[in-house]
DNA sequence: TACAATATTGTCCTTTGGGGCAACGCGACG
DNA sequence: CGTCGCGTTGCCCCAAAGGACAATATTGTA
């Protein structure tokens, strides 16, 4: 599905709009899908790598609740936000919200193509990074619940002896989890594993 | 220095918005310091706990020039810009390069309480962890040139043996070493040796 | 010059970690 | 009923790490 190449999502309710800013990105390369609404585009969620252009005033959902929606949703998806009516405050609230960044209808085509090619950057950067943490829990969810825990005590620190008195189980046992933990994880050393367990936040939560 | 409790920068050029906002800030408590331009602000940079309410339009500096010092000089005091000729496009630069939030003059007495309490608590939660990291690197640079590398090697996952000949040194110097090592870091296990390394990007980096 | 910090190395012993080999009990699923 | 995954455990052995006790060499500085 990610043979596509980006997308950008346009919502906004003005049809007209739509067609005009969707020639201007497609003849920079770009796929481009369109909605009239907030509801069409949660309908239809978009996948894979891209970025929205999104309308602040819209009948159903605003651009801020739909923001809100995507944040959950689609949480690698950057927003620009593009509209005509906008003020400071309604911009600040968007941009805490996490938009990468706030257009003002009429926008410059420079202005719109430059935003959305550093939003596609970050898309990007963003899919890098999950992937790197989605290939971490993969790893973790091959556990057994037994070694999920021996796991979590060897990252803490913990001896073997600890472990098996923590556990209620005796030493021996320990060690054979031990084992199965670094090889299901791919571990080729302590520090490895620690290391994983850190970037999974592992090591805070349990503290 | 931190005994003195938060202080509010207020930063504009005219007094008399100065005289306002500071007694209301004083009268909730605050402690107040102001300045008639960004470059008074830098001559008697602020310490401590605090957070700054910003102009925009001042003669000099403007604000979001001084807005890019200070990220640089007092990076833990979180920028409340309040402001009676914004637009969008500074606003968005503003929150982009960091700033807490974006008021418009004349703001209510409330919307800059609230602006300043939560930036208060900001700048609590950026110090809090800048001191995480700080009692670190504390730690970290009490290691001699010898100990710090291999510090490094250690929570790679480097055997002693491998370490020693990387350094083209004995094992047995290297046990000392790492002896040494975990001492000064009040390190209890090799687990929380690697946690602090990561915590400081020390995994990354030599990559 | 003498002391302090740093880096080095040795021997000896104990504790821990890691792995091989083998085995048992249990619950799930076909 | 038999297989499989999971958790369990024992014995034995080797490698690695940790610590005690001791010592040497170099260097910078009081």
């Amino acid at each position: 599905m990610n043979l596509v190449g980006p997308t950008v999502h346009i919502v906004d309710d003005d049809q007209s709009f739509r067609t005009a800013v969707g020639r201007l990105l497609e003849a920079s390369g770009y796929r481009v899908a369109a909605y009239e609404s907030g509801e069409e585009l949660l309908a239809r969620l978009p996948s894979g790598h891209g970025c929205i252009l999104l309308d602040l005033q819209m009948p159903g959902l605003s651009g801020l609740e739909l923001q809100a929606r995507l944040a959950d949703m689609a949480p690698f998806l950057p927003i620009v936000f593009l509209t005509g009516r906008g003020n400071i405050s309604i911009t600040v609230q968007a941009m805490k919200a996490g938009a990468y960044d706030f257009l003002e209808k009429p926008a410059s085509s420079t202005a719109v193509l430059e935003a959305v090619k550093r939003a596609l950057q970050l898309c990007e950067t963003r899919r890098l990074e999950q992937d790197r943490v989605q290939a971490l829990h993969t790893l973790v969810a091959r556990l057994t619940p037994r070694e999920s825990q021996v796991f979590r005590l060897i990252v803490r620190g913990k001896r073997n002896k600890q472990i098996a008195y923590e556990l209620s189980t005796s030493e021996r046992t320990v060690k054979a989890h031990r084992h199965n933990v670094m090889e299901k994880l791919g571990a080729r050393s302590l520090a490895e594993a620690v290391s994983m367990a850190e970037r999974l936040g592992l090591l805070e939560k349990t503290a």
